[in-house]
DNA sequence: CAAATAATTGACTTTTACGTAAACGCCGTG
DNA sequence: CACGGCGTTTACGTAAAAGTCAATTATTTG
């Protein structure tokens, strides 16, 4: 495991620019170490930025990715914080489950859409 | 099953503005038919808001959503644009599959801070 | 029939998530 | 040492996806 990370590194590692990178910092979901003015990216961080990403993927904003990140965080010391904790988690869930939802409909809409495709190819006569 | 809806019921429906249907018929996504300048939503009108929302839902862009709809559509009569769809098929089957694999990491990330949180609350003494 | 209600178009604005460009610092190499 | 390559900051620009507002036109209803 490598101490750190250059931000070109991780900008080819993950098909992003350095703006990005750059951004995601100002917006705070990643705090990379400096040396000078020079950025270093712990292992730490490349995890971040791959959760990031995942949240990209998934269609969430920045500030939702805010709020994800927030939450694989080092829970916090008081009682009512962490039950706000647990029902934004709660309620993270439940917009993943919607997700997961819409996906399967959609993957299901796609395999018929592909079964019309081979049948109409079927009836052209073309041999699959 | 009626024949035809208004503007605002889907509005109500799916919990959109007048302005974001109008948009999506703009954008070649919906084709409402007329009585003189009101628009009439059939029920597959309907049909083909909600694909877009599930869309939207999973973070496609709306020239993404534009493609996945096309492909519920008529299969085209042309052997090369039905195996150029069939490509497309499955290139989306693979975009929605790596959204899954995202959402079930994300959906486990999410259990273990869940748990985190848990655990904390007993080390408080709170007695959930 | 007048007033309220609902819908339309068109123009302009906003927000998000970066892209792009300018101008400069630092460092190793030929 | 100057040059290329990488990195930085600051500032402005932009595309997508709507939101907002104004002016206008039906439509319904008391």
């Amino acid at each position: 495991m490598r101490d750190y990370y250059t931000i070109t590194e991780l900008t080819r590692e993950f098909g992003i620019s350095t703006r990005t990178l750059r951004f995601y910092e100002d917006e705070g979901l990643i705090h990379p170490l400096r040396r000078g003015r020079t950025r270093l990216f712990r292992p730490s961080d490349r995890v971040l930025v791959r959760q990031i990403m995942r949240g990209k993927r998934l269609g969430f904003s920045i500030s939702e990715i805010r709020q994800i990140i927030q939450m694989y965080k080092e829970p916090p010391g008081e009682v009512g914080q962490l039950k706000m904790m647990l029902a934004r988690i709660e309620e993270k869930r439940g917009d993943l489950r919607q997700k997961r939802r819409d996906l399967e409909e959609t993957l299901a809409e796609l395999d018929h859409a592909e079964e019309s495709c081979l049948e109409r190819l079927v009836e052209l006569g073309v041999t699959t």
